[in-house]
DNA sequence: GCGAGAGTTGACGTTAACGTAAACGGCATA
DNA sequence: TATGCCGTTTACGTTAACGTCAACTCTCGC
């Protein structure tokens, strides 16, 4: 009996609205089974809205989502549109490791800062030796 | 000299419009000085501006990367200050780490789906010798 | 001295991604 | 049976991040 979610479980363990979730839905990118009229989330629909959601943390638009997502499920037959479908990965990877490089420049400057500011209260908790010039640091 | 910019620079430089980057002002991420009416660009400013889209690319909001570029510059002096920001930055530090934990899942399933999407391939061209079965992976 | 090209200030328009409110249905329980 | 608590549809509202005019102003090159 596999598992099913309500659109309040779902909402609740995601930190989403309803709301949100039935948006995705209009969109294209979820469909839910129904029972009556109430929604009835798979452990696949639930798996497509973290995917969902981890692109939304990315900066990804629910269109860029949706694209991404269709390439994971496996709905390809001949030779040209699984070369078509590479490309296109590809394509996806570039923009990620792009991506990823911006995260890490981030990263490090982050601690670079973080690094001169540890510096700077250390002096202003210990002003002990000094050496020459004024004491407040101007900038 | 100092090199400076106009907006018509920068704009082509980083591909956006003119009406972007005075958006930014707009909301005061970016004060160009002034010669008459036309902005001039600083080359700290320009590096503003290449923060601000790079916190764009991944998807940060433009509140949000004026409150990362506000830790950027040093503007705080006492001890107290310095302990506020330094918490700020850990906080940050953990997002960024969270949405780098995010690119690499995305990564790894990337080329997970691009070695199955290969292996297709290589059945569809070449449909030779073949095991027990049916040939198509189940997941 | 004038036209082209780049820049400027309003000010309204647009799109994506939901928020919010109204009006309703089903079912558990006090 | 009434009172909540979920869930539903429909539909208009909101916010962020710009786009898109219109109407000017400089400044250069001829």
């Amino acid at each position: 009996m596999h598992r099913t979610f309500t659109i309040g479980e779902l909402a609740a363990e995601f930190g989403v609205t309803a709301r949100t979730i039935r948006h995705y839905e209009e969109l294209g990118l979820l469909r839910p089974q129904r029972r009556g009229q109430a929604r009835i989330y798979s452990a696949a629909d639930r798996t497509r809205l973290k995917l969902i959601l981890r692109g939304r943390r990315l900066g990804f638009s629910l269109g860029e989502s949706r694209e991404i997502i269709a390439m994971y499920d496996p709905e390809h037959g001949n030779a040209q549109q699984l070369r078509r479908l590479l490309e296109r990965i590809g394509e996806q990877r570039t923009l990620l490791e792009a991506r990823l490089a911006d995260l890490h420049a981030m990263l490090a400057e982050l601690e670079e800062v973080e690094g001169g500011c540890r510096a700077a209260l250390a002096q202003v908790r210990a002003p002990t030796a000094r050496r020459a010039g004024g004491g407040s640091s101007s900038n």
